[in-house]
DNA sequence: GTTCTGAGATCTGCATCAATTATAATGCAA
DNA sequence: TTGCATTATAATTGATGCAGATCTCAGAAC
């Protein structure tokens, strides 16, 4: 993008942000799962660095929400109940639901025929079973209304929320009416696009988000 | 056995935790302005602490957004653009428009009973010029409905948000015509709260706060 | 007036120490 | 053996001295 920021920016200035991508990575992977306590000696060893940068990286992921601190005890991978996956998912939705509402103010022609591209070679790789192909598709056509909304801020909520529900790579497991069901809600949505009918598409897109929770649901697998 | 706490509050584990509250405030009270530089030593030496916990709280507020960290330089206290700003009331209007829905689904009538009294308080604060206690009833409404969400993780996306906009206390600056929009538009929300509709009620409370996007920007005076 | 230079201040990260607390290991009684 | 209390060990939290790197800014050189 651009990285004419005058002086600071992207450069890889602190130790500690490098860390936690490193965590943040081996905590979506699955390398450390839910529940996994968090050895400051053992980090510091793997990473070969000193304690000051990892506990500034172990308090930045705990501020996001990926790790959780014990009060002397250290800090482990935060898992999330049942509920708390729920709550988020609905939260998700209200956001992807104001992505949509001001995508239309400014969304391209261009951009609506890209995601409508997008949205047919989803239904082809569904077809076929391609089901990581079908799921790759599927969360591109949903970043290409966030990137229409021009609003950072939403998309970083946005960013830092989904990643926290979305661990490593799942089957998706649908119906066949749930994803009848999505494909039309997909097709209804590029329709109220075109016609830049944000708030029709927004009561959409919450409702479209909400389907899915037990899907998503059901592949978080969490225990709390 | 015989533990007494240390008079500040409950249990605070981490001595960071005390700092980020406090710096929190002094930014929130204007203390600490905008743009102003956080100088380490004089920190600690102010905060009678060491480096070590200083430190993880400054990189804790910087991930929250209170503060921007400068590579080589510290960290300064956070300003917003007059864009950003618009942009964090577009996603605090999505918000809020997630919790009227949530809420519809759970909220009691006498959580709406007490709504009401509110809004009548606040009309009635409007009329006799309390501006002070107009905004705090207003507020009132808004964190009632947030409330009602029972949806924690929105109540804290959204208390972080809106603790990022609003700084001291401002006098709000409203004209008669918006004033009266603000009130009919309360008064039908309080109907649509009766009838459960949360998907109108959603449309109305995103259009209800993007009314106020002027107030808020004015008062918040931002300099980028 | 502009550019260069260097001293001082500040920040980043490392290593280590002391104090506190949690976890285990052990010993003893029932 | 089992349950409980005591002790020993380990881990975490916080403080601090130190080295290297970077920035700031005044003063010199052009």
């Amino acid at each position: 993008m651009n990285k004419i920021e005058p002086g600071l920016g992207i450069n890889r200035r602190y130790l500690h942000d490098e860390v936690v991508d490193r965590m943040r990575d081996l905590i979506r992977s699955g390398d450390l799962e839910p529940r996994a306590r968090i050895n400051e000696s053992e980090l510091t060893e793997r990473f070969g660095i000193s304690r000051t940068p990892l506990r500034e990286a172990i308090k930045i992921l705990a501020t996001e929400g990926l790790l959780e601190l014990l009060p002397n005890r250290g800090a482990r991978v935060a898992s999330l109940s049942q509920s708390e996956i729920e709550e988020m998912i609905e939260v998700i939705a209200g956001l992807e639901a104001t992505a949509a509402d001001l995508a239309c103010r400014t969304i391209t022609d261009e951009e609506i025929a890209g995601i409508e591209r997008d949205h047919h070679a989803m239904v082809v790789a569904w077809k076929a079973g391609e089901e990581g192909a079908y799921f790759s598709l599927n969360r591109s056509i949903h970043e290409a209304i966030m990137a229409a909304s021009r609003n950072a801020t939403l998309g970083g909520i946005y960013a830092s929320l989904s990643g926290r529900i979305q661990r490593s790579r799942y089957a998706v497991h649908q119906t066949t009416e749930q994803w009848a069901q999505a494909v039309s809600e997909h097709e209804r949505m590029i329709e109220l696009l075109r016609a830049r009918d944000g708030e029709a598409l927004a009561v959409l897109m919450r409702a479209h988000i909400r389907a899915k929770t037990p899907v998503i649901a059901e592949n978080f697998g969490a225990t709390s």
